[in-house]
DNA sequence: TGAGTCGGGTCAAAGGTCCC
DNA sequence: AGGGACCTTTGACCCGACTC
């Protein structure tokens, strides 16, 4: 805050007192020697007009301190850069200086640094007055400091999704409308290959790789189903109308099977139209996607301090990255209560469609979007579960119920799994090599990259992800 | 002037951490404008675009980004000429600048040239577009609307829920141990007071009055149940571990009947805990509410547009709310998907109880929570959607399904209702006088005010209470 | 039409920088 | 550890096209 306006004053009475009785600023102004000149000015017009005593160097010309040659009014009075260095300086800084001799030296342009204390008086003598000294302003240099909040950063989270993106380019030379309509199992195996990206994502977080194998595992159970629709709203953003699959497959808006139109009318309108209209950039939505990926509230974490750390991270970068516009931050911020709406309503039908027998779910997706482990039967986990509240009921629809809302925050029991190695920190080269990420994520090679991400085990699971 | 060569070192002090240094503020080019609203605004009542908390005299006159005297809109915003002129330097120039401290400094007439970071971002936040500087004298033909916010304001907000609030001190008075825990029962019938104060809420927010009836309706019915929780939470701030109804039970963390447990525990430690430790004012919680209550995703909504402005402004007015702590605007918007879960998982809890007959679910709880109408079963309900899907279960049990998320996307169907007039502005006395207001919501007394309020119907609706 | 608004621009006098 | 020559930024003020 303000200072010092007491000291300031204090000061300047100890001037005023010890040297010149009648000192102070008001009177100053009164029995100023230079010309104080407020009248109007014409631009272009120097401001020497007024009061010409002599002719060519008249005293606006020269220091009204040092008698130096001025380089214009300065705090009230005309004067050289030094002495309005000397005098800013001396303000700011609230020096308070004395002099070793009879407070009589004489200050010219020579001797004006022999004696503050006479120098500092000959200013206010000359007009200069201190409430013209601003407060200190920001730096210009352009010189870098400051540090972050956090270690996550947008260039981390920018390499991790451009990974994910290897085949996007590929999709978009060809036609959409050649592409093929999307069965519900064409969907299925779109959602498994998404979902393992989201994992291969995840590992390129360094912060994600520091937290312990069950959070990890949990936070990649959580929200899967909104990656998915954030994932597959964010790559229809250039068509119309239209849901593109991450395995080249559509979901038009009309013309799919009834247990997808409702889901994909909800993408399109709920999701896809606000983020047009938004025009959301890569930035944004990768800031979007960690935001939704680092759930404190994420059941059975056990670091949850720590994922809601991350989250903020996230989310302020997200901020600052949105701070040309008002109102955009939270605009973007609001569509993840849309997203976590439409992705509920995709689990839900999912697992409908899996009791009817429409859907053949693996194991993977059983696991990540619908928490169950494919080990197990919906009664399995049910009977795992340490809640001592009796079963309501015993069908398979309970599951259906169960799963869409309670048992999220029900924790998942461990299992004993086998953890492939975990890069403590970025690999050498984040991206791997073109051509085998646009050939693994081409349509109808989902077999081999499903074998190859999850080699050890014949069953993928997440833990064998990891 | 003031010297406040200290201040600086203060702020430091204050903010503690400090951030990232590769952020610059122009590295945007083709951001579009939010939602865009072209509508016509009334002239000359021009509402201050951006306010300071605190003062209610002409803030059309203050500069919306550091409160000095503006001399007009500029580039979108009322500003003063220092910041109209800072603005078109830095957008012009494409200036990129760092804050020294936490990206949190105070912009005011005094310090607004401490740092050139957080000036312009205030000014963006403030409404200023750069698209309205130009590049040269020649003028853009086209003189662009003042990007006005709206007309929902602070006070109006803040006076809605002082009504909804005048038991409160009352409750407080009293000790929390002399109260009772609440059984089932108790607790519905808690929701069944704060339903209708929401209702009564809404009606004091000219804007939702002005909105048709069948939006009215669809807004009140859509997200009652968030509300619901939002409001117990915040009446349980005070307190630990424990819940306050509205109607004076409490809810124990521990030792209350399992059907509410779950539900109980989560609102407590997913809610309640970091409201506290946010300690939410009481401005942030009636923006959030409102931002809650706004919900442009509503199903069956007739003019979302409309819904989505009123949303977008209460976004804004959480944004100003808090902008003096970097992060706090993003947290507390983030709360709301964990609201909008524990909500749901609330409503099929008790959807799960009515069916097992262990809840009396009476029809304003029916339409507003369960989203069906109170004089049909759900089968009626099914069979008037216009949705040829078939039906896959015909069983009560698919109703607690599809209630939970696909059937908040089905419009409902309209019926015939009496409504009663809905004041086109505030009323003159926006307040209740006190007696009666605490006197109607004290506990014991439900049955009166039910009947008050909705006195032209037997059966209370949402319809009828508007 | 004439006052009001909001784009543009200018430049005195603030500021900061950095070698001495 | 200042001093001061030298450069940048600020903002009060003005102009002019356009609107009501």
């Amino acid at each position: 805050m303000k200072i010092s306006g007491a000291s300031l004053d204090l000061n300047a009475t100890e001037y005023g007192i010890t040297l010149d009785p009648t000192f102070t600023m008001l009177e100053f102004d009164g029995l100023r020697v230079l010309p104080v000149q407020t009248e109007p000015l014409i631009p272009g017009h120097a401001p020497a007009s007024v009061q010409v005593p002599a002719p060519q160097h008249s005293s606006v010309n020269l220091c009204a301190i040092c008698a130096d040659r001025a380089t214009g009014k300065h705090y009230g009075a005309s004067s050289c850069d030094g002495c309005k260095g000397f005098f800013r300086r001396s303000v700011r800084k609230n020096h308070a200086y004395t002099c070793r001799f009879s407070r009589q030296c004489v200050v010219d342009k020579d001797k004006r640094n022999q004696c503050r204390y006479c120098r500092l008086r000959k200013c206010f003598r000359a007009g200069m007055r201190k409430e013209a000294v601003q407060n200190e302003r920001d730096r210009i240099s352009c010189r870098r400091e400051g540090q972050a909040v956090g270690t996550l950063t947008i260039d981390v989270l920018m390499q991790a999704e451009a990974f994910t993106h290897q085949n996007l380019s590929q999709n978009l030379m060809r036609d959409i409308n050649t592409k093929k309509i999307a069965c519900v199992g064409d969907v299925c195996e779109s959602m498994k290959q998404q979902l393992l990206l989201l994992v291969e994502w995840a590992k390129r977080i360094p912060e994600f790789c520091e937290l312990s194998v069950d959070d990890r595992v949990a936070l990649l159970r959580a929200h899967s189903a909104e990656h998915l629709i954030l994932g597959v709203a964010r790559r229809s953003l250039p068509y119309n109308d239209i849901i593109l699959l991450g395995n080249d497959f559509i979901i038009p808006f009309r013309g799919t099977e009834q247990e997808m139109s409702k889901v994909a009318a909800r993408i399109l309108e709920e999701l896809v139209r606000p983020l047009k209209e938004l025009n959301i950039t890569d930035t944004e939505f990768v800031c979007l996607k960690t935001i939704v990926f680092f759930a404190p509230d994420c059941p059975g974490l056990q670091c949850a301090q720590a994922v809601r750390r991350l989250r903020f991270q996230a989310q302020v970068l997200l901020d600052e990255a949105t701070s040309e516009q008002r109102g955009r931050f939270g605009e973007l911020l609001l569509l993840l209560t849309t997203l976590q709406s439409v992705a509920w309503q995709m689990v839900e039908q999912l697992q409908l469609m899996r009791l009817l027998g429409k859907a053949n779910v693996d194991s993977l997706l059983m696991e990540m979007l619908l928490g169950e482990e494919a080990t197990r039967g919906p009664e399995a986990l049910q009977a795992s579960e340490s809640d001592p509240e009796p079963l309501i009921f015993s069908t398979a629809t309970e599951s259906v119920l169960s799963r869409g809302i309670l048992a999220e925050h029900i924790p998942m029991p461990n299992f004993t799994s086998v953890i492939l190695p975990v890069p403590s920190s970025l690999p050498e080269d984040p991206l791997l090599p073109t051509h085998t990420g646009s050939e693994v994520f081409t349509h109808g090679q989902t077999a081999d990259m499903t074998r190859e991400t999850s080699s050890s085990l014949a069953m993928p699971t997440v833990h064998t992800c990891l």
